[in-house]
DNA sequence: GTGAAAGCGCTAACAG
DNA sequence: CTGTTAGCGCTTTCAC
């Protein structure tokens, strides 16, 4: 037998399906004895309401998306801590799903949780603005770092005063060549990364050598230390830190030391980059709030910020306000020294 | 304006409903010229079906939940990669929840998620036997390393070769009085492995140490250090590897040193396991085929294992066959050493 | 307080 | 090939 429907719940408690209806989810509308035979009935049979019934009526789903590229990215878990945390405070349910950095499988999972939710949130998508742009007029989202240029797509993305502090902290230590290791070639965050080394390294006089792409896992880190060391830089930079555990790995196994050697520098201060020896010098992303600030804006988006919170709001901050761009900053440990 | 239905698409392209829905979705019953002017109108509409009202028609809602307590636990994104893995190859969406260890927050998770999925994969459940036992007569659920004891609910556990060897190890290396720090009360995996420990020393005559309950996270391994050190044991074996980490920490900061003056183990293997000073000796899980396992079942449960894969699942093993019980080991790494 | 009936957006028989 | 017509499970007026 299929699952049990809200006619057999009615049926068992002798009732009219809209009773039951109202039994379930209208308290107080329906006599207390009734109300309780039909909770029993419902209880019995173990039924559990179609969502999907339920949402052809209501106008929302009640639930919103998040969307990353690689779960395994502690990065990313931090970020739907935050998200998780504010939705949650709504009542909304989210749900998140993992597309594993490919745009194929990104575009796919759009298109299958669009029907079912009443919003989504792109992290760090690596789909181009033009597509990510027509999905905007789809599917209401907000774009995690990722700006599309499109003033249509709410957007909420951290700046590069921490790169520059790093390049900055690299160069009062008197390195006078520095290298930057890049991301995806799809990442907007990571073309922005880039931009902002190049801009520092210029104003500050320093040399720069672009590694080119690496992909923002930590097996990718071997190979970016390799250019590192074949460039003379005395200090990496890399497009996360994924990548510079990498590089460490790599570093260490070729008997380069750290930071005498080279100086390595990572990007969001994911967990472990306090773990490694040295302790890693990297930018802190303030994930946890991104998450939150962009699952706020897109309440707001959708219109379910109203519902009454079931927690205080307060601890999540305003709801839809506030900057759509984080600051970042540098923190300093164990990975960087003068040359 | 509401987002637009399959009506207005149909209308647009000046053909009937039916037609409609079927140039979108049934390619080659329809037309060519006739299917183009349809998806052109949808396309200029920014038409989504509503993945609600399908699933009203078709049996299944094709997409499963993966609910987990902690998705900023290392140890989950590996289990969630491997689901992710199986499930898309099956053409089935998979959602993850992160239930922030909550009991309460776990059943209200389930009762949002059950309605709209076809079946739900629960990881490290923290609620008991009976809710979970309750649920299962609900909703198709497959429970990951949390037996509930009734044959009715599918399960997947570990096994505790693992936690075994690594007693025996420390019992070879001279250790004669071990620690023992347990996880959350509600862990159905602590409960196992502890009893693992308490059998494994008895049967070596090695002293055992309980430290009791500790959350499962890093931050809680400061007062099992504090805890070990009072116990006067040289060897301390913990929960998970979060609260490993936590413990050397703590050791670091009062200079204690490992191993000399202290060995550590962790439990899981987790991300940055091989990151810290010394890197960490620890009981290595199959995260990624205890997911893709838990998976296999569920889609045979829920009779979807059936749907060609969209990709060659060779790559991921017997669909739903296999033990439903995986092996451990114990990788050494520098936390060890003689007394 | 409770029942009857009309859809929500879509698919799936049935006709044409 | 394409249009008509029932519902899927549920909420919701509108009567009683």
């Amino acid at each position: 037998m299929s699952r049990p429907t809200l006619a057999d719940v009615a049926a068992r408690a002798g009732v009219a399906i809209s009773t039951a209806s109202r039994a379930l989810h209208r308290p107080g509308r329906i006599r207390a004895e009734t109300a309780a035979r039909v909770r029993a009935a419902a209880d019995e049979l173990g039924y559990v309401p179609s969502a999907a019934a339920r949402q052809l009526h209501r106008s929302s789903a009640g639930a919103v998306a998040l969307v990353v590229p690689d779960l395994t990215n502690p990065f990313f878990m931090a970020l739907v801590r935050g998200s998780t945390r504010l939705l949650r405070a709504h009542d909304v349910v989210q749900v998140v799903a993992d597309v594993e950095e490919e745009p194929e499988s990104e575009e796919q999972t759009l298109a299958a949780l669009a029907g079912r939710v009443d919003g989504m949130l792109l992290a760090a998508s690596r789909l181009d603005a033009a597509t990510l742009s027509t999905w905007s007029r789809r599917v209401p989202l907000v774009a995690v770092n990722h700006d599309a240029g499109d003033p249509e797509v709410p957007t909420v993305t951290i700046g590069t005063q921490g790169v520059e502090e790093a390049v900055e902290h690299l160069a009062g230590l008197g390195h006078r060549h520095l290298a930057y290791a890049s991301g995806p070639a799809t990442s907007w965050a990571d073309a922005r990364r880039r931009t902002a080394v190049v801009e520092t390294c210029a104003r500050l006089g320093v040399r720069l050598t672009d590694l080119g792409h690496h992909p923002p896992r930590r097996d990718a880190g071997a190979a970016a230390a390799d250019a590192v060391l074949r460039s003379g830089a005395t200090a990496v930079l890399t497009f996360n830190d994924l990548q510079a555990f990498g590089v460490l790995d790599r570093l260490a196994s070729r008997g380069v030391q750290v930071p005498e050697d080279v100086s390595v520098i990572g990007h969001d201060d994911i967990f472990g980059a306090d773990l490694t020896s040295p302790a890693l010098t990297t930018v802190t992303v303030p994930a946890e709030e991104l998450g939150a600030r962009a699952a706020a804006r897109l309440l707001g988006a959708v219109g379910l910020a109203t519902a009454a919170p079931s927690a205080p709001p307060a601890a999540t901050g305003p709801a839809s306000t506030g900057p759509d761009r984080l600051a970042t900053h540098l923190t300093v440990r164990g990975s960087t020294a003068p040359v």
